[in-house]
DNA sequence: TTAGGATTTG
């Protein structure tokens, strides 16, 4: 029988083992061996739900742990079990049971690496002439019931205080100390995590990876983590943790009551409730028995000689030396200090110009060094980043009156010294992300004359600069011609004020009419202000007779028309812009000649580049397909005006004193 | 292998 289930009756089986089949040890189980009668013993760890294979074969696999060799770096292997053997073992086999295996087939396992298991799988099928005995612990209805639902091992964790040298542990710890992950000076990156748990004993892990992904996602102290498989050693008369193969790691927001989600770079890992259990006394144990309270700042608290972690977003980088590299970075807050502006070749730096030049009053420039230049180099323009432990310093260059604040991060990892990245998923990016939205650019650029812009090394050339100041001092994609004292009102101010008014508002487009930009293009009456045509009572040819007789006849087209009796249209351009900017939503109208477009409304219709120039000038202010928060910014007036009649009364809004800015299209 | 917590000196 290829599956026999044998029960344990006061430790002796009811049914013996053939007695042909010696027992092998987990270490001899290696390619070129002979393993014709033996069998491998051991304990389901873990069994995995029973699944079909492509072509239908059902398969099985749990994982045996060798007791006998429990203090081994590798202790377990994966036992893939398929067709009966594995439906019938799916139906019987139950964590904490005892297997044993023979008549299997041994292969290198193609996930040693990742589960840190034995190198080789076992195999086994009734067709291979396999068998499966299974020991079981006694059952109790609700054990079962328990067996069933659950196919995640049954992991013991260490307390810190009962760490013994030599060994492979799995273990939970409150960080109270860490370095994020930074280059080594051997193959791998490297961070340094000091955990404490509620025996009040420390431990200094020192982990390695080449894989910045698979060191534990650590933020903040107060984290708190899971290791799976992590060694112990003595060194210096202390119990140190360090990265042995299989090592495996899970983080944890350390706030009590904050949501228990596993930071991991790992696809598959064990979370049951128990878990959920142990994060949630740890969290509470750790409010009352630590004092975490990490330095951070904000860039309008910094003061000079403070080392301080910053949360913030990347808006530049540039090379600077061999040995150091800039970060412009903002978190929307003002430093109160003049800042230091490091200068670079305006080649080497990366990021949005215009933005760059938006935000120069918000950025800071932070000078990175030595060991950090590798990964500074590599940050994504945008990303956003938690940098530890930065240095602000005094200083005033030679040329100044005032002293100035610098940032340095300086060379070395003292202190978790280092620069990391954190996902916008992390709730305080998100934080951060919304007060970055919420931040008015229009009022920090304000804040500053524009000679400032020379000061900042951002551009290359006269010409550029040039271009660049008249672009960002329309910072939207329509400039105003006239009223520029006038301050931004909202849209919801508007909307709920009465007519006639006039406004500046900054908005964006979200659509408009007509979408067939033709259409847009009416003739208009100046006489009666419409649409245009009854304004006109015709005379015969012969009126112009009038205009012949005179000594110096004039033939202008408005003469001619008087004469004719005929009221002159005009084209012009006829739209309706919804206007939103996050208070509310406005439609408005756009009466233009030619100003708003610089399209003259009257040539449009027989020219093919101004039609072209049109559409591309829409496309630019209302680019299609774009979300909300990535169309650009209009600055335009509109009028309010009433309109009443007998059944009615209605409030318009009109654009005006407003063009597109000439560097759109 | 690397680092092994405990601020640069730009």
């Amino acid at each position: 029988m290829p599956v026999q289930l044998l029960k344990i009756i006061k430790g002796k089986s009811e049914t013996s083992l053939p007695s042909h089949l010696q027992k092998e040890d987990l270490q001899h189980l290696q390619e070129g061996f002979d393993h014709t009668n033996k069998y491998f013993q051991g304990i389901v760890i873990l069994s995995y739900p029973l699944t079909k294979l492509g072509d239908g074969t059902d398969f099985f696999k749990v994982v045996l742990q060798d007791l006998d060799n429990s203090f081994s770096r590798i202790n377990s292997i994966n036992i893939l079990i398929y067709g009966k053997m594995a439906e019938d073992c799916a139906k019987v086999i139950r964590n904490g049971d005892t297997c044993l295996v023979s008549g299997f087939k041994l292969k290198k396992s193609p996930t040693a690496k990742e589960d840190g298991r034995h190198g080789c799988h076992l195999e086994v099928s009734e067709e291979a002439g396999s068998a499966i005995y299974i020991y079981t612990v006694p059952r109790t209805t609700a054990a079962s019931e328990t067996a069933s639902l659950s196919v995640a091992p049954k992991y013991v964790y260490t307390p810190l205080n009962r760490l013994k040298d030599g060994t492979i542990v799995n273990l939970y710890g409150i960080v109270k100390f860490f370095k994020p992950p930074y280059v080594s000076k051997g193959t791998d990156y490297c961070s340094v995590v000091t955990l404490v748990d509620p025996s009040n004993v420390k431990l200094t892990c020192t982990l390695f990876n080449g894989n910045l992904d698979s060191l534990p996602k650590i933020y903040k102290v107060g984290d708190i983590v899971r290791f799976h498989r992590i060694k112990i050693r003595e060194y210096n008369g202390q119990m140190q943790g360090i990265t042995s193969a299989g090592f495996a790691s899970l983080t944890f927001d350390g706030t009590v009551g904050a949501p228990v989600v596993p930071r991991t770079s790992s696809k598959v890992y064990t979370f049951m409730d128990e878990e959920q259990k142990t994060i949630k006394e740890l969290r509470i144990w750790a409010a009352s028995n630590l004092s975490i309270s990490g330095p951070a700042a904000k860039l309008s608290d910094v003061q000079p000689m403070l080392f301080f972690d910053l949360t913030c977003q990347l808006i530049g980088k540039a090379k600077v030396d061999g040995s150091s590299f800039l970060l412009k970075v903002w978190d929307g807050t003002k430093c109160p200090y003049p800042t230091w502006k490091v200068p670079v070749e305006a080649r080497d730096l990366e990021g949005e110009k215009v933005l760059l030049h938006q935000l120069r009053n918000l950025t800071v420039d932070i000078l990175v060094y030595d060991n950090h230049v590798q990964l500074a180099k590599s940050l994504k323009i945008g990303s956003f980043l938690r940098i530890y432990s930065i240095h602000t310093k005094q200083a005033s260059a030679d040329n100044e009156d005032v002293s100035h604040l610098e940032f340095h991060l300086h060379g070395g990892t003292c202190y978790g010294r280092g620069i990391g990245v954190l996902p916008e998923s992390n709730p305080d990016i998100k934080e951060l992300k919304a007060f970055l939205e919420s931040v008015d650019l229009a009022d920090s650029q304000n804040m500053e004359s524009m000679s400032s812009l020379e000061l900042d090394g951002t551009f290359s050339s006269v010409a550029d600069l040039e271009s660049h100041l008249q672009r960002c001092q329309q910072l939207s994609v329509t400039v105003l011609t006239d009223h520029q004292y006038l301050s931004n009102t909202e849209l919801k101010t508007i909307l709920n004020s009465p007519a006639p008014q006039q406004y500046r508002i900054r908005a964006k487009l979200r659509t408009y009419e007509p979408q067939k930009l033709y259409q847009s293009i009416k003739l208009h009456c100046s006489k009666c202000n419409s649409l245009c045509k009854q304004c006109s009572t015709p005379k015969p040819i012969k009126s112009l007779s009038s205009i012949a007789a005179e000594q110096q006849p004039s033939w202008e087209p408005t003469e001619i028309a008087q004469a004719l009796g005929v009221e002159l249209l005009q084209y012009v351009f006829i739209m309706r812009f919804t206007l939103v900017d996050g208070t509310g939503a406005l439609n408005a109208y756009l009466f233009d000649y030619e100003k708003f477009f610089q399209i003259p409304a009257s040539e449009i219709l027989t020219n093919n580049f101004l039609q072209q120039k049109m559409q591309m000038t829409m496309n630019a202010l209302c680019p299609p397909g774009r979300k909300l928060d990535d169309l650009p910014w209009l600055e335009c007036f509109i009028k309010s005006y009433n309109v009443r009649d007998e059944m009615k009364h209605q409030v318009y809004y009109q654009i005006f004193d407003t063009t597109v800015a000439e560097d759109v299209v």
